[in-house]
RNA sequence: GGGCGUUUAGCUCAGCUGGUUCAGAGCAUCUGCCUUACAAGCAGAGGGUCGGCGGUUCGAAUCCGUCAACGCCCACCA
C-alpha cells in the first residue's frame, strides 16, 4: 500500500469526527467511574466561532480528552448563551434593514422575529466546534432560554425575593441610550476622553452689581437639570456665596447654594453645580440636601421638555449649542482643554447616562461572603493565581446587581402587578394570581395582573449555569447533579470573572452549598503578532474555518497551544498553525517508515537496538512523570512541547534511526513489535492535543475493533526510569554529534566512514549505537591521541578521528588554545571559590562536593588539552 | 488616584523555596546536505553583562530597596 508522502487532515478529519459520534464516544451517563466535568463557557447564541472561542475551546477539548483517557468518566457540557443585549440588538438592526421598527411591534411579535434569528443562526457556532475536534456531550446540549434553563431562572429569582435578597428601587443606574436600557456598572468602560471643561457663570440673586459665581464642567448641556450649587465650607475665598441664591444660566431658575465638605476647594473654583438626577454625586448630593432632581433627558438621550429651549435635541448636540449660547449670553467666563473618563457601554459603544430610574436589584453581600472565602482558601484555584486579587478587592467592594433590562428578549421578570398597586413575584401567572387574591380586598381577575415588562440581565442566567444543566435547580436532588457537581475545570477568560466566574461561585454557593468548580483556567487574550487585540475593524482576526481548512484542525489546535500559557495574551501568529503542521506531518511519516518495514522472525535482534529500546522505554517513562505534573499545573503549551521534542527529536531523530535497518531489509520482530508498542504510547500521549491525526493512525497501526477509538483508549503509564541509562546515553549524544560536526568541518561526505579514537574513560557498552550513528569503520580506545588528528571532548573523555589528508594544525591548536584557556578561567573561579573559607563552612556540604569535583574535572580536562596542544605544536 | 503584573537570545517564553538542569526551550538565523520516512526534511553551528542603579550574602536572573518602560484591573473629583 503506498502511502502519500503528506498528511492530508481534511480526507481524515469529518471521517473520524462522525466515527466518534456514531459511537456516542463523547456521551456521559453517570456511573462508578470518577467523574469529570467541564461546563463550556457558552457562546452567543448567534455568534461565530473566532480566535478567542479556538483557544478556549481547544484546551477545554485537551483538558477532557485527557481526562477520558485517564478513564474517568468525562462530560464536557456544550450550551449557548441567549445574550439578550447583543441579539436584541442584532434582530433590532435586521429588522430596520427590513423597515420594520421595533417599536412598531408588540412584544410577541417582536419575540417571534428573535426566535426565528436565533433558529437561523443559532448552532453555527457549535457545528464549528466540531471541526474543531470538541468533545462535548452534545446530547446535554443547553441554551440559557430553553425551558429547563428558564424555569431555572425563575425558580431561582422568586426565591431570592423570598429571601429578601431582590428589592425594586429607585437608583441611580448606568443607562444605555442607544440600547434603551439599564445595565449593571460591569457593563460600563471607562475611557479617557478629551473633552472641555467649562466655566459658567451663575449670576448672584439680588447682587446689585450683577456680581456672579463661576462653576466649572464638563457637561454643560445639563445646567437645565441644576438645582443647587455647592462650596466647601471651608473655602474662604466662596465664603461671601453663603446662604445665597444664584440664578442658573440662560434658563434662569433660581436655585440655593449649599455647602458640603465634598467638594473639592482645589478644583476649578470650588463651585459645583448640583443636577441631582444626571450624575451619581449630585444625586448623593440631592438625597442629603433634600434637592429636588429634574430628569431634562428622554431614554434615547434627547433632552425632554425640562430641557427648555433644547427639548428635542441630542445630548452632544445640545453640548456644542449651549457653549454658543453662553458665550453668546455672556455667561461663559472661558473654557479649558481637559480629559476625563467616561463610561461606556460595553455593548453599544455609546456614553453612559447616569439615570435615576426604577431597577430591580440583588443584594450581594450575604452571596458575596462565601465565595469570596472559597477563592481565598484554595477550595476552588485560579490559574494562574495573580487572579486571586483581582478576584478578592471586586468581592470586598461589591456593589448591588442591577438585575432588570428594559429588554424583550431575555427571561421576563416573573413580578406582577396588581391594578390598585403593589406587586407579587411568582413563578407564573396562575401562581402570582393565588397569590394575589390573598393580599387585596377587592375583586381581581387573572388578566388584571400586569406582568413587569423588563427581562433580566443575561449574566443573570449564566450564573446557574453549571448547576442549571445539569437541573440542578428544578430538580436539586437528580442522579446528574448529585454526580457531575462540582464540576472540575473552568476554563474562561479573564475579562468576565466578574461577570460570571465570581457570580457562578456565589449561586454554587447558595443553591449547591459547594464551590461550581474546582479549577479556573484563565486564558489570555489572542492578539496579532503586533500585539493588537483582533477585531473586526482592524480585520487582523483570520478565520478559523480557513485555518482549519488551511492547517488542519490539529494544526490549528497545536498553533493555539505552543504559545499560550495560563493568564498569558497569545500573540498569534500562523507560522504557529505552520508548526503545527509540521508536526503532523511529521508523525505521519514516522508512521509511513514503521509501516513500511518488513518483519523477519530470524534476524537476531542487534545490540544497539536492544539498548535503544531500554533507553527509549525510559526517555518515555520519565517525560510521562514530566507531562503529569505540567498537567497538575495546568502548563498545557510545556506539556506539548515536551511531547513534540519526545517525538520530534527522542523518537524520530534517535530512536528510529538507530533501529532503522539498511534499505529494504527486514526488521527482526522483537524490535518491531516494540517500535509499535512505542508508537501507539506516543499517539495516546498526544491525541488530547491532536486528536484527528492520532486516531487516524492510531487505527492504522494494527487492527482495531468495531467502535474502539483512541479516545477512549487508556493514557500511558509511567515505568521503570533507569536515570543512569538516560545520563548515559545524552553523553552517547554528544560522541555523535562531535563525529557529525568533524564530518561538516571537514568536509567528509556521510557516506564514508570514519575512525573512531577514545582515551581512557569511555564507555564501552554503547558502542554499537555510536558506531551505526557516527557511521564509524572502528571505535578503539587508545592510550593516547594520535597526532594529526581532529578531535573534540565529552566530560573529561577525548575523543579523536584520524585523518588521512593533512589536517588544519593551526586552526586546530587555536580551537585548543581557546579551550583551555576558557577552561583555565573556569578552573580559577571554582579554586577562588573553594579557597574561600566562608564559602567552605557556610555552603551546603554536597554543594561544596560538586565544587571540588568540578575543580578535579577541570583539571584533567586541562591536563589532557596540553598534551594535544604539545603534541601538535611538535 | 489606588492595586496587580511584566521586563531573560532577533521573536515568543521557561527558569519553584538564592549554589551542576543556570544562563535554557521552541521558532527564526547561519553552514553543509535533494542520505529512498519526512526539503512541511536531515546534520551541525552561532547568538543574551537575565530593564537601570543600589543593597543583603561566601555566592543574586533568583531575595530587598529604588528608578524606568510597558500591560491589565479597579475608582463618583465635577
Amino acid at each position: 500500500m503506498e502511502i502519500a508522502s503528506k498528511y492530508n487532515p481534511a480526507e481524515v478529519e469529518e471521517k473520524w469526527y462522525q466515527y466518534w459520534m456514531d459511537n456516542r464516544l463523547f456521551h456521559s451517563e453517570p456511573d462508578d467511574r470518577e467523574p469529570y466535568t467541564i461546563v463550556i463557557p457558552p457562546p452567543n447564541v448567534t455568534g461565530v466561532l473566532h480566535m478567542g472561542h479556538m483557544l478556549n475551546n481547544t484546551i477545554q477539548d485537551v483538558l477532557v480528552r485527557r481526562a477520558r483517557m485517564q478513564g474517568k468518566n468525562a462530560c464536557w457540557v456544550p450550551g449557548t448563551d441567549h445574550a439578550s443585549i447583543a441579539t436584541e440588538a442584532k434582530v433590532v438592526t435586521k429588522l430596520a434593514s427590513q423597515g420594520i421598527k421595533k417599536t412598531d411591534l408588540s412584544r410577541e411579535e417582536f419575540l417571534k422575529h428573535a426566535w426565528e434569528w436565533t433558529h437561523e443562526h443559532g448552532g453555527i457556532i457549535l457545528q464549528q466546534l466540531k471541526k474543531l475536534g470538541a468533545s462535548c456531550d452534545w446530547d446535554r446540549t443547553a441554551f440559557t432560554m430553553d425551558e429547563a434553563r428558564s424555569e431555572s431562572v425563575l425558580r431561582v429569582f422568586c426565591d431570592l425575593y423570598e429571601k429578601g435578597l431582590i428589592y425594586r428601587g429607585v437608583r441611580m443606574v448606568n443607562w444605555d441610550p442607544k440600547a434603551l436600557t439599564a445595565l449593571s456598572d460591569e457593563e460600563v468602560i471607562h475611557k479617557e476622553v478629551n473633552g472641555k471643561l467649562y466655566y459658567l457663570r451663575y449670576k448672584i440673586e439680588g447682587d446689585p452689581a450683577g456680581a456672579y459665581a463661576v462653576v466649572a464642567t464638563t457637561r454643560p448641556e445639563t445646567i437645565m437639570g441644576d438645582t443647587a450649587m455647592c462650596i466647601n465650607p471651608n473655602d474662604p475665598k466662596n465664603a461671601h456665596l453663603k446662604g445665597k441664591k444664584v440664578i442658573v444660566p440662560l434658563i434662569k431658575r433660581v436655585i440655593p447654594v449649599i455647602e458640603d465638605d465634598y467638594v473639592d476647594i482645589g478644583f476649578g473654583t470650588g463651585c459645583l453645580k448640583v443636577t441631582p438626577a444626571h450624575d451619581v454625586n449630585d444625586y448623593m448630593l440631592g438625597e442629603k440636601y433634600n434637592l429636588p432632581a429634574i430628569d431634562i433627558f428622554n431614554p434615547d438621550g434627547t433632552l425632554n421638555e425640562h430641557g427648555a429651549m433644547y427639548a428635542g435635541m441630542d445630548r452632544f448636540a445640545v453640548r456644542k449649542q449651549i457653549e454658543k449660547d453662553l458665550e453668546a449670553a455672556g455667561l461663559m467666563e472661558k473654557t479649558e482643554p481637559y480629559t476625563n473618563k467616561v463610561g461606556y457601554s460595553e455593548r453599544t459603544d455609546v456614553a453612559i447616562e447616569p439615570k435615576l430610574s426604577l431597577q430591580w436589584f440583588l443584594k450581594m453581600e450575604k452571596l458575596a461572603k462565601p465565595a469570596a472565602e472559597a477563592v481565598e482558601n484554595d477550595t476552588i484555584r485560579f490559574y494562574p493565581e495573580k487572579y486571586k486579587n483581582t478576584y478578592r478587592h471586586w468581592m470586598e467592594n461589591i456593589k448591588d446587581w442591577c438585575i432588570s433590562r428594559q429588554l424583550w428578549w431575555g427571561h421576563q421578570i416573573p413580578a406582577y402587578y396588581l391594578p390598585q398597586g403593589g406587586y407579587v413575584v411568582a413563578m407564573t401567572r396562575e401562581e402570582a394570581f393565588e397569590k394575589a387574591k390573598k393580599q387585596v380586598d377587592y375583586p381581581l381577575t387573572i388578566d388584571e395582573l400586569k406582568q413587569d415588562e423588563d427581562v433580566l440581565d443575561t449574566w443573570f442566567s449564566s450564573w446557574l449555569w453549571p448547576i442549571s444543566v445539569f437541573d440542578g435547580i428544578n430538580r436539586p436532588d437528580n442522579p446528574d447533579i448529585n454526580y457531575y457537581y462540582p464540576t472540575s475545570d473552568l476554563v474562561t477568560a479573564p475579562d468576565i470573572i466578574f461577570f460570571w466566574v465570581a457570580r457562578m461561585i456565589m449561586a454554587g454557593y447558595e443553591y449547591r452549598n459547594e464551590p461550581c468548580f474546582r479549577n479556573v483556567y484563565f486564558t489570555g487574550i489572542v492578539r496579532d503578532k503586533m500585539g493588537r487585540k483582533m477585531s473586526k475593524q482592524l480585520g487582523n482576526s483570520p478565520d478559523p474555518i480557513e485555518l482549519m481548512d488551511r492547517y488542519g484542525a490539529d494544526g490549528v489546535r497545536m498553533g493555539m497551544l505552543l504559545s499560550s500559557a495560563a493568564g498569558n495574551d497569545l500573540l498569534f501568529d500562523e507560522a504557529l498553525c505552520e508548526q503545527g503542521r509540521n508536526f503532523n506531518n511529521k508523525i505521519w511519516n514516522a508512521f509511513r517508515l514503521i509501516k513500511g518495514w518488513q518483519t523477519d522472525k530470524n534476524i537476531a535482534q542487534p545490540e544497539a537496538a536492544k539498548i535503544a529500546i531500554d533507553w527509549f522505554g525510559s526517555k518515555l517513562s520519565a517525560t510521562i512523570a514530566e507531562l503529569d505534573d505540567l498537567f497538575s499545573k495546568y502548563r498545557l503549551s510545556e506539556a506539548l512541547m515536551l511531547l513534540y521534542k519526545l517525538f520530534w527529536d527522542e523518537f524520530s531523530s534517535w530512536y528510529l534511526e538507530i533501529i532503522k535497518p539498511a534499505y529494504q531489509q527486514p526488521i527482526d520482530s522483537e524490535t518491531y513489535r516494540m517500535t509499535l508498542t512505542y508508537f501507539d504510547a506516543l499517539l495516546r500521549l498526544l491525541h488530547p492535543f491532536m486528536p484527528f491525526i492520532t486516531e487516524e493512525l492510531w487505527q492504522a497501526l494494527q487492527q482495531r475493533e468495531d467502535g474502539e477509538s483512541i479516545t477512549t483508549a487508556l493514557q500511558p503509564k509511567e515505568e521503570i526510569i533507569d536515570r543512569d541509562l538516560l545520563t548515559h546515553f545524552e553523553q552517547v549524544k554528544q560522541v555523535i554529534a562531535g563525529v557529525r560536526t568533524i564530518r561538516l568541518e571537514k568536509n567528509i561526505p556521510n557516506k564514508e566512514t570514519l575512525e573512531l579514537q577514545a582515551t581512557v574513560g569511555h564507555d564501552n557498552q554503547f558502542n554499537s549505537i555510536i558506531t551505526k550513528m557516527g557511521n564509524l569503520s572502528s571505535l578503539t580506545i587508545v592510550a593516547e591521541k594520535q597526532a594529526g588528528a581532529a578531535g573534540f571532548m565529552v566530560g573529561t573523555t577525548e575523543y579523536s578521528v584520524p585523518l588521512a589528508e593533512k589536517m588544519d594544525v593551526e586552526a586546530a591548536l587555536q580551537k585548543l588554545k581557546a579551550e583551555l584557556e576558557y577552561t583555565e578561567g573556569f578552573l580559577l573561579s571554582v579554586s577562588k571559590k573553594l579557597s574561600n573559607e566562608r564559602f567552605v563552612q557556610n555552603a551546603k556540604p554536597e554543594i561544596v562536593e560538586n565544587e571540588r569535583k568540578k575543580k578535579a574535572d577541570a583539571e584533567s580536562k586541562i591536563a589532557s588539552l596540553k598534551e594535544s596542544i604539545a603534541a601538535l605544536e611538535k
